[in-house]
DNA sequence: AGACAATCTTTGCGCTTGCAACAGTTCTCC
DNA sequence: GGAGAACTGTTGCAAGCGCAAAGATTGTCT
């Protein structure tokens, strides 16, 4: 038994040619999909992950973050975050600032020149991610991938 | 101006609301996603990367392939290929054999006991693949992911 | 009050990866 | 034929990340 007719056969435990298909497009074209969203934001100096933290911090109230809470958004470990932050910091984009009230936290504070620095490059990632993702999709298909994600992560939040 | 109202307005540099959700529902589903079938095949003591070189090769006509072949099917790089490599030799999955016929050329070669590990490991990844991606979208959605990826695969590789 | 558990951040260590450099081999073109 | 370009795989180095442990602080329970 070769194994394209063992892909055929038993449906319980392998794909149909169809959800084979699915899954391959799926998962071969998203290395490819975040490799092209990272060439065009590092003329910024800026990785996908650096730039997802100032958009995380310009959206929160004051500009500013417990790291705990920004490291749980970013699905980051709180020693990925420290390090993230390290380069940001030095970078001038970022500060840190201790909390009066628990001596525990930091925040991660969105510095003038951070915000200066997302407003520069949002535009182009913004075009970025039109160009390589919704615009081969097209306005139906945009709306669809929403849907399709947003089901699986419900089902990925929920089961525990 | 907000940053909330600065997103509704100029469609041009920014995204409608309704792309905004779509976006971000698959830039954070992704994440955990992936972490999930991480978790899944770390029992097999695999990676989601060292069972896609195992997949790749019980695929290819003689269960061997060339490094260089198999990097570019992987999107990795050469270094981080023969370094993937050297675990899953070490681990007694893949063997290396020169090519006689291009002696620059090393062949990838799947082993007995990496096919068996394949063979064990794939019914738990494919179950995985269903539990948290297909079964979330439904026969549809399955079908939809399918188009839409493909669509924007073609697209990545078009432009060059 | 005081002991103990829980929370938050950072640091040490190891793993994985990409880039640049290198060595060996083959191809091209004169 | 032979020089130079192109290709293939590996190694040195640095960057990024997670886990485990540590240090500091706060919360809880008696």
């Amino acid at each position: 038994m070769s194994p394209t007719d063992r892909r055929a056969t038993a449906t319980a435990t392998w794909l149909t040619a169809s959800e084979q298909d699915a899954w391959r497009s799926f998962i071969t074209a998203l290395p490819d999909l975040m490799a092209a969203f990272e060439a065009d934001l590092a003329p910024h100096g800026l990785s996908l992950g650096d730039y997802e933290v100032l958009v995380f911090l310009s959206e929160a109230t004051d500009s500013q973050l417990r790291m705990c809470d920004l490291a749980a958004q970013l699905r980051l470990s709180p020693s990925g975050l420290t390090r993230r932050l390290d380069g940001l910091v030095k970078a001038g984009w970022v500060d840190r600032m201790a909390c009066a009230a628990d001596r525990r936290v930091m925040y991660a504070r969105l510095t003038p020149a951070g915000r200066a620095k997302m407003d520069a490059a949002a535009p182009d990632h913004v075009a970025s991610v039109r160009r390589h993702l919704l615009a081969p999709l097209g306005g139906d298909g945009t709306m669809r991938l929403g849907e399709l994600f947003a089901r699986v992560r419900a089902h990925l939040l929920q089961p525990a």
